[in-house]
DNA sequence: GAGGATATGAGACATGGTCTCGGAAAGACG
DNA sequence: CGTCTTTCCGAGACCATGTCTCATATCCTC
């Protein structure tokens, strides 16, 4: 479990369509299955496990594979509107989101997650290009804080360093 | 198994000193094992896993438990002189590196792993707190690439995307 | 509908890491 | 040195997160 979503009115924080609409759009098959994991996805804000969304698929009685779940992210992930992320305690958690590059601050009180572009890294970049000799292909970047909420609230409620 | 060296003239890449000695400035038992790790991590360069230590352990009939080579992992992590660091694939890898805060680019082709320095990125951050409201108190960047060596050299050899 | 391509689910397997616990050994001190 | 206390170690159970296999079920096209 990554974090227990306190449920808000954030159901469908940065108005994403619905996910199965971009598999249909992809021109993949369309199954029970797959329908079921993107409106567990859609139902979550934040971040997320295979296994919250197993729970999540126990609790309302849809049962669904393990393997399914993961090759659903699988391919989600393909279509980039589902990114896994590295959190700062070494563990992985997915979060929907849009399908350009970007990054994603986590809220290490909370669990909401926000999107980040790019803008600065890529000149950063470049200059290591310049000065090491290496060519960069593909980077990962992730920052961890406090959304503007948390920041106000108790700064209280787990998080590890 | 991360991806096997090639036997190079790069034993000590960037002049570290022994990580043994870390431990010890430290004020932390010097124990058998202890060094055993240290030195076997010293013996490499670029990435490698606990279980390629385990497997040098072997072939040099140095016995030592798994639990210890994490045990001892964490203690150098905690010192900052080894960092565990996230492949492009989402696995994991551990790397020798300085205490100051820095990140690593990973050579695709040979896994030579280099210290980038921050500048840039910092003021990047500043400026996504302003824009956003966000408090950053962490981040993990990696970059992923191509050595010099290796740019000139074959393309080839594995690497997704 | 019927049929072929494709996806699913159960569960074995793999990997990477943690925990427990009795026994071993470092280091302090005399 | 020898002893004592504290810490560490190793074996192996355990756990979480994914992946694979293969027989079965399902889509989707015709
Ligand atoms: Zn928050
Ligand atoms: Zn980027
Ligand atoms: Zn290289
Ligand atoms: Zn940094």
């Amino acid at each position: 479990m990554v974090s227990e979503r306190r449920s808000s009115p954030h159901s469908d924080p940065a108005g994403h369509p619905p996910l199965i609409e971009t598999l249909d759009r992809a021109g993949l098959r369309i199954t029970g299955p797959r329908r079921a994991v993107a409106d567990l996805i859609d139902a979550r804000s934040g971040l997320f496990s295979a296994q919250d969304l197993l729970d999540d698929a126990g609790r309302k009685r849809v049962p669904i594979g393990r393997a399914t779940v993961f090759r659903a992210l699988d391919l989600l992930e393909e279509l980039g509107v589902v990114e896994r992320i590295e959190l700062p305690d070494g563990g992985h958690a997915y979060v929907a989101c849009e399908p350009a590059h970007h990054h994603h601050a986590v809220c290490d009180g909370c669990g909401r997650v926000r999107e980040v572009d790019d803008h600065a890294l890529t000149d950063a970049i470049a200059e290591i290009e310049r000065h090491t000799g290496w060519t960069v292909s593909g980077h990962r970047l992730e920052l961890y804080g406090r959304c503007p909420e948390c920041r106000t609230t108790a700064p209280a409620e787990a998080s590890r360093s």
